[in-house]
DNA sequence: TCTGGGGTCCTAGGACCC
DNA sequence: TCTGGGGTCCTAGGACCC
């Protein structure tokens, strides 16, 4: 998808449509998450210092992001994927790769290229935003024709032409290939991809490594076989909060990273997964960073046993100099847990004993042995349901008025909030201002980006109404050696 | 007013085992 | 009688991607 998240929030927002936009953390330490191509202009880009895009864009609109809509577009796009083949394989909310030639797609260019772009239609139908697609005969190759392809556009790689492309480009152009290694290539004159194939195996294996010499130096040499692979297993999960202002406190560190080992396993549970080893991250006043992991016994996924890891852990960093960021994760992910084992072989020893109790109590009719498969009830609350807070209006997101109807938050402060009344199938809307605590005023869900069809008709492009989302950019990768895999 | 958050993969050393 | 040769697991760090 095109600045995905960026180009979400103006399809929600009629009056931010061909106005620089600017996604990302709105604190004192946040970063651009995607800039408009408006914003682009200013030259604001990813990962920039959200202060630097503020010094260069003064006017954008700066949102925070909305995780909600985004995954509700994700989903439809990953849906009209699907349609296509078996293979998709996600790489983020907004990109994934798609092996064409296992959907059955006939290996001629001008089918690969009428697949792409009757993609492109029924993603902009869907969604109303806009995708790139591209064409090629492996997933590298794909992924530099899509990228070729944004802003909305599609681009095919002939077989046999990939050479001539690739030669010349940089190093940086292949994936994989970020600061640290072009510098090291660099350093040994090494610029373009042609010049990397001409260095050898050998060399590139010296200066880079074994495993990454040697793939760079395969896909330099245009061979990538890699196939696509659809539902990989998560191996991880993790979440970490950088805070506004350095903590010192011991006691607040301690208070933060059981926080964080709470959210941690709300995200474990909510995946239906558990973990055995506990990380725990720490950055520094100084942007220095470490890890400390503990690998327990078995794989869990009650709260306390992980916030206790993860209190050991921080036991063992010094942090009295000031800390930045802290994380909390799970790796080493499992289906069940310890617990679970526990719990089964307990049940199976219960199930042992009552066969043999009902085998000499033989006149008695037997009761039925405890159901199998039960997973194990949930060991403690993850956290208490939190006390009504004071409403905090965050910009950017969805509200609905009593009287005005629906709309979204523009700013607050000083016991203000500013909401502009607009949908996304309206026309630019009016801003009114209203107290923080006027009880007319309140949040509400994203709607969909496409109005939805009335009941009695049908839903755009044969998907429920609800699902509509916005897109992002396709990389088409097709394995085998036919035309477009 | 420097530098997010959520991931993946690789490397390297030490422990431990056969 | 100066110290083998794997393999796997754990820990820590780093590069990279979106």
């Amino acid at each position: 998808m095109d600045a995905f998240y960026a180009a979400a929030e103006q399809a929600a927002k009629p009056s931010l449509r061909g106005k620089p936009v600017i996604v990302g953390g709105l604190g004192p330490r946040g970063v651009v998450s995607t800039a408009s191509y408006e914003a682009r202009v200013f030259g604001v880009h990813s990962a920039m210092a959200m202060a630097q895009a503020r010094r260069l864009c003064p006017n954008a609109a700066y949102l925070t992001p909305r995780f909600s809509l985004y995954r509700q577009v994700s989903d439809v796009v990953m849906g009209l994927l699907a349609k296509l083949s078996p293979l998709v394989e996600p790489l983020s909310l907004d990109e994934a790769f798609v092996d064409l030639e296992a959907g059955g797609v006939e290996p001629r260019l001008e089918a690969a290229r009428a697949v792409g772009e009757r993609l492109r239609r029924d993603i902009a139908a869907a969604t109303g935003l806009s995708g790139s697609v591209g064409l090629a005969g492996s997933k590298m190759l794909a992924k530099i024709a899509s990228e070729q392809a944004k802003p909305d556009g599609l681009v095919l790689i002939e077989p046999g032409t990939e050479m001539a492309l690739l030669g010349p480009m940089s190093v940086r152009a292949i994936p994989g290939v970020g600061p640290a290694t072009a510098e090291a290539l660099r350093r040994a004159g090494i610029h373009t991809v042609a010049e990397s194939a001409e260095a050898g195996e050998a060399e590139l294996v010296r200066l880079l490594g074994k495993a990454h010499g040697a793939s760079l130096f395969a896909l330099a040499s245009g061979r990538d076989e890699r196939p696509v692979v659809a539902d990989r297993d998560t191996k991880s999960v993790s979440v970490e909060d950088t805070f506004d202002e350095d903590l010192t406190d011991r006691s607040r560190v301690q208070f933060e990273v059981a926080r964080l080992a709470d959210r941690c396993v709300e995200r474990l549970r909510e995946a239906g997964r558990s973990g055995r080893t506990v990380v725990v991250k720490v950055r520094r006043y100084d942007f220095s960073t470490l890890t400390r992991s503990e690998t327990l016994r078995g794989p869990t996924d009650d709260p306390s046993v992980v916030r206790e890891a993860a209190r050991r852990l921080i036991d063992g960093v010094e942090t009295s100099e000031g800390v930045r960021l802290l994380g909390v994760g799970v790796t080493g992910l499992a289906d069940y847990t310890q617990e679970d084992l526990f719990a089964q072989a307990a049940m199976e020893r219960e199930a042992l004993e009552e066969a043999q109790r009902a085998q000499q109590e033989a006149a008695e009719a037997p009761d039925h042995g405890p159901a199998p498969g039960a997973k194990s009830a949930p060991l403690s609350p993850i956290s208490e349901p939190s006390a009504e807070l004071p409403r905090h209006w965050l910009p950017g997101h969805d509200v609905v008025h009593a009287e005005y109807g629906p709309g979204w938050v523009q700013g607050s402060g000083v016991g203000r909030v500013t909401v502009r009344f607009e949908q996304p199938w309206s026309a630019p809307g009016r801003v009114r201002t209203f107290a923080v605590d006027d009880p007319a005023l309140t949040p509400s869900e994203p709607l969909p980006l496409v109005r939805p069809e009335t009941p009695s008709g049908a839903p755009a492009a044969g998907l429920p109404a609800v699902d509509v989302g916005a897109g992002g950019e396709v990389a088409a990768g097709a394995g085998g050696s036919a035309v477009v895999g």
